[in-house]
DNA sequence: ATAGAACCTCTAGTGACTAGAGGTTCAAGA
DNA sequence: TCTTGAACCTCTAGTCACTAGAGGTTCTAT
């Protein structure tokens, strides 16, 4: 049996978010120790690892949730690939979006001359949105 | 002047969003009517824009609000352009640990044969770190 | 037995909004 | 001038995924 202390070391997971994670339903109610502190054993801490695992692949908690849940039950994995897929693809457009970001804002770094006396290039350009080209 | 609605449907800002900017002090508190509603004029529209632009960079709001800052005080543009080059550099770590997270849940999803009545490989693999590639 | 590290619950705060309740004002048409 | 209803007002509370702090209890090692 671990105390909340050993399974945030070994996973990671901050003792408090542990305590979130079992308030949302996210964790069981983990079992007790005569004094009221939480013990957890193999299973708990699997868990754990997978949330933490799934979290660090910036998978949402609502979908980890879900997962969990087919885990659970054991079989049929088409749901699990299903919001794979979806976390895939929004992770994608994701990508898409920060790379155009990425173009307009160096872009609108060089619209300014630095002359001292002058209103910023960039300032300005912030200011007036007729300026770029893309869509944010 | 213009009404809150007005300057809402030329920024594409929210209503509520407005008030909230006025709330925390972005937008300056507004000019009222006799009946105490909001109205605005130029300048008003011309800092929603301003800040609606910004936003759309994905800038923060404390860094739109120090953005703004040297605007008024209108010189010396080696302050936003600082801002600005924080920002693109942490957009640029964000693209590359999407990249990272883009090829490690393609291969997680491959890692699965979906064979009927065996446990689902991708599942097991968001519980296994072990089996990971990248540092997520 | 004791010290102090680790644990407990509870409340409140973060960023950037969004939603809803309950009430008031404005602008356009009759 | 009156009426209608869209738009406005303030205030509170909720979202996501935590994080911080207060104030108190339990565990473990010496």
């Amino acid at each position: 049996m671990y105390s909340i202390g050993t399974i945030s070391a070994r996973t990671g997971v901050k003792v408090p978010t542990i305590r979130y994670y079992e308030e949302i339903g996210l964790m069981p109610a983990a079992g007790r120790s005569s004094g009221n502190q939480r013990r957890y054993d193999g299973r708990g801490l699997d868990r754990l690892h997978f949330i933490s695992h799934a979290r660090g692949l910036g998978l949402s908690l609502e979908a980890i949730r879900h997962l969990l849940e087919l885990s659970d039950k054991g079989r049929d994995c088409a749901d699990a690939h299903q919001i794979a897929a979806r976390h895939l693809s929004d992770i994608r457009a994701r990508i898409a979006r920060l790379q155009k970001l990425e173009a307009e804002l160096e872009r609108l770094s060089h619209s300014c001359d630095h002359a001292p006396g002058a209103p910023c290039g960039l300032i300005e350009a912030l200011g007036d949105h007729g300026q770029c080209l893309g869509d944010h």
